[in-house]
DNA sequence: CAGTGGTCTAGACCACGAA
DNA sequence: TCGTGGTCTAGACCACTGA
């Protein structure tokens, strides 16, 4: 982990920025970092977008790299910057008791969304986790979470009344580390109404996803449906 | 802009995952793409990696590059991009055509919300522009923004009737290059309804952010009412 | 074992910004 | 004009996947 070149250069520029090495808030130039560093230029640039991404730096052609003010002054809004796997973690605030029921667990074949979501082979078999979230004993979020057995042989219903993806990384070593996730709104149907607590006005916030392990194979596929008030999904981007 | 090599391999990549061209999601290795398009493996790197950022695909080492079946399945109306919406080129393969009507536009103090957001003084004014998005004749955005009138000062109701971000950007040389935002749903209200012909019972996505210059200062926030099923917002998260 | 992405290098030339 | 980041190339070797 920490033996790749660029991941050293990383830590060493980020621990240099946080202890105040830049007073003046500008770091040395490319080909400077990469004769201090020993590497090439192409590594201390994959090492500033690192950082670029992680709104730490910026740069500005023609004139140099700096360190972002902001980051500075309000470090804990950047900490945001990737957040939600885990979806427990996203919402776990304010020392609100999360409970998890489990309103149905089942194995079934995939069918053609979820295979294609996770692929898979025609045929293969997934479980089907459908539980119900709360803070307190407010219900906040409905959520159907699709994981093929061939990864996981050995999930049970007990399992998966905590935090499944804490339960992947202790008992079984599986780090989730990326997703993919679509965010909509949506009327509520009956159903949410009865569950969620919500007025026939009121809408769900709707979040679809797919959960990657470390090397990029597909773990899950969720599709979740949550009370309007609790949505709310922080991302701190970098366009173009 | 278009005669970068990897912008080149962007779209032309883009394009052809649009058609439809990779029935089995999978696309051919780097090796044979840079051989294609007669650029470096270098450059066919950072277009994809351009394009795993938009959550278009995702790469898994030792197995390939395979498209998002979300990506397919909820294909954005839209970009959050440089005029902090910016229409795809999928949605203008469609014919529609974007048009932007100015609801309101004034100059007025800084409430304590905006203020906070843009890190002005008290008693700092900003530039307040209600606008209104559409897609030939669907309106789809209500969009309340709020610019510090002293990074620009001579803004005017007709900067604003287009892309303001091209404005500054072309005019100012003011590049917008990062945002925070917040995404959420909500009931919709009687203007709502109004503007963006919604049934009562129907929602608004809420986008909330800030948009910031390269150089870390706040140039924009924004407060975004949409049509519920115009907002569709795909990220790509890497956790750690 | 072959295929494929990940890392890393060394160096060339371009484009922008500030003095 | 000169310093700086941006783009691009060609190629080497490593690490993982899957048959």
């Amino acid at each position: 982990m920490a033996d790749l070149v660029y991941q050293r250069v990383i830590k060493a520029l980020q621990n240099q920025i946080d202890a105040g090495k830049f007073s003046d808030l500008k770091l040395p130039n490319e080909r400077i970092l990469a004769e201090e560093f020993q590497v090439s230029r192409s590594s201390i640039k994959k090492a500033l977008n690192s950082l670029i991404q992680r709104g730490v730096v910026f740069q500005k052609q023609g004139a140099g790299t700096f360190i972002n003010p902001l980051y500075l002054k309000n470090r804990p809004m950047f900490d945001i910057a990737g957040d939600n796997v885990g979806v427990t973690d996203t919402f776990q605030r304010n020392g609100k008791r999360p409970d998890i029921k489990v309103i149905d667990f089942n194995v079934v074949p995939a069918s053609p969304e979820v295979q294609e979501s996770l692929f898979l082979e025609p045929g293969e078999f997934v479980y089907e986790i459908q539980r119900l979230r709360s803070f307190d004993d407010q219900p906040f979020m409905i959520e159907d979470g699709f994981v093929p057995i061939k990864l996981v042989p050995d999930l049970t219903k007990k399992n998966i009344a905590g935090s499944l993806y804490k339960y992947l990384h202790e008992s079984r070593n599986i780090a989730v580390t990326r997703s993919f996730l679509t965010i909509s709104a949506d009327v509520s149907t009956a159903n949410d109404q009865k569950l969620l607590n919500l007025k026939p006005v009121e809408p769900v916030g709707v979040m679809e996803g797919i959960f990657f392990m470390d090397r990029g194979t597909p773990i899950e596929f969720s599709h979740m449906r949550l009370h309007y008030k609790f949505m709310r999904y922080n991302t701190f981007t970098l366009l173009n």
